[in-house]
RNA sequence: CGCGGGGUGGAGCAGUUGGCAGCUCGUCGGGCUCAUAACCCGGAGGUCGUAGGUUCAAGUCCUACCCCCGCAA
């Protein structure tokens, strides 16, 4: 099988990787055109996908726009039975959806319907969800919102945080491409439309996401720090500090203490009331400035206590 | 040359107008207790990021550089 990639994160390499150890023709790999990153803006570091690929002799293409009619004259010439879409970051315009004999499809990182957008592992997190998993679907004009494939669930551990699940479900999506793309060329692929009903939007995270309302419930909050990382992160006041947290904990306790305060700061923990009048241990954490450290670290230099609002708000 | 915080015993922090390097925790030894992530006593452990400079004297002031981090992209 004749493929053309396109995916541009880690996650995207989890399918790449799978295909090309499936043994399929990997005529291309499209990516994002670097971006200049770190704190000056001075160095652009290429995408996981393009070190993948140009680590193991794949073609690397990085249009910077898809409606120009280059990538689809780049497309032709490769002429690909089948394009394999992973995270890629862009919408493909519909001429290069018609393209390929085949057809297009896309490796996503929820149960479709549910979480259709940029961040579908973090959503599922962030709202709580049990289980997730990853769709492979044909790709239709609306975003994510293609006739299904194959479709695989796996739960979401309640102390899991998102990079742990990012994992798991890229390597479970390169094996349900590898499936998808089998049962494509059997010609027995499955076309099952989504339930527009169901649908849910799972948009780019931003750092709007990360101040923590303590308001909120343990379970929320434990949700948003465990959902927010590695970025945006949740992040809240301690000490007149800001502080992203890291990794949070239930502890089952509860009290009578305003949401926002300081239950315990020793040894045994640094612990907040919720809104809903649990409490929260807050494990590991990073102040402005710092590197990650745990909670009894950051109490060693910054002495909490009792009943002071962690939020000095 | 985008903005900003920071590098001080193993960890986290303090160090005021330059004047013997401190605190909490950990660690080691001893003690106390029915007991303890408790308490008491004692000890070890630091070329204060690097290289220069000013000074009788620099963690502290000046210059250059290295490294870590947050924001903004």
């Amino acid at each position: 099988m004749r493929v053309a990639f396109m995916g541009t994160p880690a996650f995207a390499v989890g399918t790449l990787r799978a295909l090309q150890e499936a043994g399929h023709d990997l005529c291309a790999a499209f990516s994002q055109p670097d971006r200049p990153v770190g704190r000056h803006q001075n160095t652009f570091q290429p995408t996981p996908v393009k070190e993948y690929a140009l680590s193991h002799q794949i073609p690397v293409y990085q249009p910077e726009k898809l409606r120009d009619g280059q990538a689809l004259a780049i497309l032709r010439d490769l002429a690909p039975d089948l394009i394999v879409v992973a995270a890629y970051g862009r919408i493909l315009p519909d001429e290069i959806l018609a393209l390929p004999p085949l057809g297009c499809i896309n490796v996503h990182a929820s149960l479709l319907p549910k979480f259709r957008g940029a961040a579908p592992i973090n959503w599922a997190i962030l709202t709580g969800e049990r289980e997730t998993g990853v769709t492979i679907m044909h790709m239709a004009h609306d975003l994510d919102a293609g006739d299904v494939i194959l479709a695989r669930a796996t739960p979401i551990h309640p102390d899991e945080a998102a990079p742990e699940l990012y994992d798991r479900l890229a390597r479970m999506g390169g094996e349900l491409a590898v499936e998808a793309v089998a049962a494509i060329a059997a010609g027995t692929a499955r076309r099952t439309p989504q339930d527009p009903a169901l649908a849910t939007l799972a948009p780019m995270l931003s750092r709007e996401l990360s101040p923590m309302d303590w308001s909120r419930s343990a379970w929320e909050l434990h949700c948003q720090v465990r959902g927010l990382a590695p970025w945006p992160c949740a992040v809240t006041q301690l000490d007149g500090v800001r502080c992203k947290v890291w990794k949070s904990a239930l502890t089952g306790e509860s009290t009578r203490r305003a949401p926002g305060s300081v239950v315990q700061a020793d040894k045994r923990g640094l612990k907040l009331a919720c809104g809903d009048g649990q409490v929260l241990a807050l494990l590991e954490l990073q102040p402005d400035g710092k590197k990650a450290m745990s909670a009894a670290a950051f109490l060693q230099g910054h002495p909490l206590s009792l009943g002071e609002t962690g939020d000095g708000a």
